[in-house]
DNA sequence: ATGACGCTTCGGTCCCCGTCGAAATGTCCG
DNA sequence: CGGACATTTCGACGGGGACCGAAGCGTCAT
């Protein structure tokens, strides 16, 4: 690795404008279609079609193939948290668009970061989390396991050698940690398989639906309705 | 954040050949002249110089001129963050040359890793702070603080509001977790203060000096010079 | 079977950018 | 002050790659 040429072919492959939308598209979790990629970073299909070549012989996607569809997803956590960690870097962006800004404020409220919760609902329930001792404030080692069994989540199995069991992953948008790793991801997933979040169509967000909202609020004392709001803004 | 450019220009700035490698060659946490890294990476000095540009306008390094010279580094902790999540995802390197694969069993061995210690070095010295109580084993949350105190770290100044004291990072030779964040800044601060461990001069690698390895066997029971030396290979 | 649809391949165009050497600028040291 | 050195700017060259539309190839539905 004293070459750059690795960290290169890598980096390359995230640093055109298409092919990294088209990346933090895919941050959502969930496997595209060729032409939704397409779609959403503004090129024809054909062009699509050669980024998704290109980001897949970087290893940063899996490509499967559906009927006539080609979905895409990233190809790990692993990916997802470079993602991260690259836009960390990035200053603030500018809002270019009404309907950008209507979607810059829903991934504010709430979103998956590929297989966890992150934005204002991430950031409070990884806080209620430790306020009620299910984690260590810090550096949000597991303490209590008991409060997230009653949110549907199995630890045990959460616990997978190849990736730590909680780990911190700073949030671009509240600029504050939140629960990441083996056990964010499962805490996502339950929530999902509950019913308690929804993702929102065609992009990151999440929807915090009616029985979540009272269920956080009883297991956690997490407002979540008021935290997944869009401030001022229109809810769908 | 929902477009892709300001992802592309950072991730950009690390996807070409000759810029990776002169940020692979900062990784080490010294600040280099422009001289040093055209040399690292093998272009003429126009060409490193312009590259030394687009870097900074990405926000990856800072200049700091001294003399004649100007000195570029990392611009913080989090860009070495970034580029190590994306080695991640990078294979393994074919080597190339004799002295890329001396240079490649050094820094398996000890290196910096932008602020903290990694390789064998990094994951042993972590390790032994988890098997004597000074970290949780799996979290690598702060237990006992006297250990990391008799290695001459000041554990409260380690405390920095903007990232975690303590954090993992996965090592991308040994593939296992070691201790990074403020604390592991902490520790490989002490130790180069100490005398313990020098920078190896032109890479990332690091040397255990004889009072390096008599203190770390003392205190943690690491076998430090059997860990930093490169196996079977000589030892400069 | 015959479209409709999703995707890929191909050919062509255009522009961005990595590279160098030469010359200019700025700094240090006799 | 004048020569050595580090760096930057400039001009020129070449290659890689981003883009599109048209055409070809599977797959699904009617």
């Amino acid at each position: 690795m004293s070459d750059g040429s690795n960290l290169a072919r890598v980096a390359g492959a995230l640093g055109e404008r298409t092919r990294a939308s088209m990346v933090i598209e895919l941050l959502g979790g969930e496997a595209l279609p060729v032409s939704a990629l397409a779609r959403a970073a503004g090129v024809a299909a054909s062009t699509a079609s050669g980024h998704v070549a290109r980001l897949e012989s970087a290893g940063l996607v899996t490509v499967r193939s559906d009927g006539r569809e080609r979905l895409v997803a990233l190809a790990g956590h692993e990916v997802a948290e470079a993602v991260e960690a690259l836009t960390l870097l990035t200053g603030e962006s500018e809002i270019r668009s009404l309907r950008a800004a209507d979607r810059l404020a829903a991934e504010r409220a709430a979103r998956s970061c590929y297989d966890h919760l992150a934005g204002r609902l991430g950031v409070g329930v990884c806080d209620a989390l430790c306020a009620s001792g299910a984690l260590e404030p810090g550096s949000l080692a597991l303490r209590d396991a008991g409060v997230l069994e009653r949110l549907g989540v199995d630890v045990e199995s959460a616990r997978d050698a190849r990736r730590p069991l909680t780990r911190t992953c700073l949030d671009w948008s509240e600029r504050r940690p939140h629960l990441a790793g083996g056990l964010g991801a499962a805490l996502l997933g339950s929530l999902l398989e509950r019913g308690w979040v929804a993702r929102r169509p065609g992009g990151r967000a999440l929807r915090v639906t009616d029985a979540g909202a009272s269920g956080l609020l009883e297991v956690l004392g997490v407002d979540a309705a008021h935290l997944a709001a869009t401030h001022g803004g229109r809810v769908v």
